[in-house]
DNA sequence: GCCATTTGACTGATGAGTCGGTCATTTATT
DNA sequence: AATAAATGACCGACTCATCAGTCAAATGGC
């Protein structure tokens, strides 16, 4: 009984995570800083950081993506204002769909 | 009292998973899927499932990176294969680093 | 316009993540 | 070689996220 999972990722899903905890790693140590520090400045246990740079899937996104922030990865190439930009284009994008997704009449008929 | 907030997240930590959210979001739509059956599909609750797409930080990576992964939306560039071997070749540049980072001697004097 | 469906917003109970700690091991400094 | 520091792995207790459900409002199909 190594770990219980109560729920399954797609390998995908899992990779991605993993790359991501290396990539935090990474770049903590070429900033040479500690787990502790790094830790600390999160507000976080160390135990909690280890979880993350190994791709622990259930770990809190904002703590991921504040850790990836703070050793300088970048997720989305993103300068500042690139990502408040694109979220808005994002926004559009959404508007321009019907705000409903309808599935009664069950005959779809999506082909993919 | 509207939420009160145990931890702070930077702006720029917010609004990429504000922009995350969002595109998960699109993702669904455009794929024409309800809410409730994205949500089945993840196997979580439709509620879990709206808090990711608002970009709560406190909710999984696993379950925003699977979701994402679900409705097409890919992080990093990424077919399956050049997502494993970024993983490798971040090893690599893991090994070339010190194993541990000191900071005993407090005079670490790193300009950039 | 009518009606079924989707979505938004909330809530209490409970299961799980985080904390803080310990101990052993590995690594860098001197 | 000796020593201090960093890392890996593990643990129980507490806190919070998730679940499942409800109700109201908005939307699209007919």
């Amino acid at each position: 009984m190594a770990l219980k999972q109560r729920r399954t990722y797609a390998r995908y899903t899992l990779e991605a995570l993993t790359l991501l905890g290396k990539m935090i790693r990474l770049g903590r140590k070429q900033r040479k800083m500690t787990e502790f520090e790094l830790a600390e400045r999160l507000g976080v246990a160390r135990s909690t950081l280890q979880r993350m740079e190994k791709g622990d899937p259930r770990v809190e996104v904002g703590l991921m993506f504040e850790a990836a922030s703070i050793v300088g990865v970048t997720l989305f190439d993103s300068n500042e204002k690139g990502i408040t930009a694109l979220s808005g284009r994002t926004d559009d994008r959404i508007a321009v769909l019907p705000k409903h997704v309808y599935k009664a009449g069950k005959q779809v008929k999506d082909e993919f």
